[in-house]
DNA sequence: CGGGGGTTTGACGAACGTCAATCGGGGTGG
DNA sequence: CCACCCCGATTGACGTTCGTCAAACCCCCG
């Protein structure tokens, strides 16, 4: 456990939730009162704990308050890929048809804490939080966004290329939570994580992360990650910001469009 | 163009959507009927060809009623990642953010037909086909779970398990489409395009499948793959029907759990 | 003063990519 | 009907990236 997020006596722990949900559209007063009163059956978990296990029936759906978890799949040799992280602000279970089976575990990374999302959920969908309900449908259409950026590291990009984009999009995603600066944000993952999630191995990522340190392209210390240059970390590794994806600087050779 | 696939004077056209949806929860005949409807506005494409442009804002929700297609993206530079294969029954575009930009382009890998779905898609939104929302649902929760798998195996399988698993998912999905039998299916694939879906090389796709060939667990002859011994391939890549995931016939060292 | 988890390093090997040439089959124009 | 052509499949030689093994190191804590 790095990381060292301090228990915090936060003075509004919904915070992040209604934070991140407000990027997506404008919420009511009321909707965001609402999302405030979730604090009820709060849940503590810690570092190793799974949320959800995979394969059983869906679960409630939640928000996470504190602490980083993520999905992932172990394969029967221990072999393992992560495919996401939860940030707080983030929910998982959220949109689902009703008794299918998880299709990934949801672990906790750090201590974390979950409230019930299923109030925020229900309103939405009953058309009584017209807000909350494109909120969610913008949630959803970012999230599979993400995964197919991740896709897109997992097969085409180099380690070198995977370690950068990925710092990119964690430090998107946290200085929107307001959790992280434009430049500095808290990374409590330790290499085999990052390992696993890029689908390296964690010698390869040590070696990659001390290449970007000794270019002085970032810098690690403690649980806190520095781009030091993130232009130039976005030119590495094609980041985009979110618009239309493809510009075109050059072109290999053997992917020969037919028209 | 491979593939071979004629024209064929089909007597019912849409088989594959309804055939498709009905494997997900019963359809009433009303239902059944509403997807034989949707006929009208049928549009071609050749090989190649993009359906969908990848970031304009989404387009109306199609099916795929013959050909194959793919969800893709290309980097700046070339390299090309493929998402997920469209098969014949398959929809896109279904159920998404309104004015959001698409994620990725659509692109026919063989001569294509799709159908306006919108119909059928305000039906099960509107509440009155309960069963073709329930399917949709369904279909969505299963490309979800494909392209999870998909992730498996660019992050954590080696291409020998790649190519096998992907095998195996792909007679699956055509059997269940009423295209291919428990070993045999059509595959109107060039060793570019599965390069390009499961992060490697076209040199080492080759390879790979002449490993699997010599020792006699596939077969591969003009557009036409023959599964020998699925079996052993399930073994060989951690291939899951669609049940729970993980199974544990042995286990790493280095990733040990904390609790 | 130990100990344990995480990080770092070196040596080595295997998997995979690149380059380039060849092959092979189906389509096409003569 | 046949020669030619083009695209995709195949093969060999070679280079690089990345993984594995194993040891050392570091730091925080008990």
């Amino acid at each position: 456990m790095t990381g060292r997020l301090k228990p915090r006596l936060a003075p509004r722990p919904l915070d992040p939730v209604v934070r991140r949900l407000r990027t997506l559209g404008p919420l009511s007063e009321a909707e965001q009162e609402l999302l405030r009163t979730l604090s009820d059956r709060r849940e503590r978990y810690t570092t190793g704990e799974e949320l959800v296990p995979e394969g059983r029936v869906a679960t409630k759906p939640r928000f996470i308050v504190s602490g980083w978890a993520c999905r992932q799949r172990v394969l029967p040799d221990g072999r393992r890929q992560i495919f996401q992280f939860l940030l707080p602000g983030d929910g998982f279970g959220l949109p689902k048809k009703p008794s299918s089976p998880e299709l990934a575990a949801v672990v906790a990374l750090t201590a974390v804490e979950t409230v019930d999302a299923e109030p925020a959920l229900e309103a939405a969908q009953s058309g009584r939080a017209p807000g909350l309900a494109r909120a969610f449908a913008g949630v959803q259409q970012l999230e599979q966004g993400l995964l197919l950026d991740h896709m897109v590291r997992l097969g085409r990009q180099t380690a070198y290329e995977r370690v950068a984009h990925f710092l990119l999009e964690l430090q998107r995603r946290l200085e929107i939570a307001g959790l992280g600066d434009s430049q500095r944000f808290p990374l409590p993952l330790t290499q085999e994580i990052l390992a696993d999630a890029l689908g390296l191995s964690i010698v390869h990522v040590n070696r990659t992360l001390q290449q970007l340190r000794r270019e002085r392209l970032i810098e690690l210390r403690s649980g806190v990650a520095i781009l030091l240059q993130p232009q130039l970390l976005s030119g590495i590794s094609d980041f985009r910001t979110g618009g239309p994806h493809g510009g075109a600087p050059f072109r290999r050779v053997h992917t020969a469009e037919p028209a």
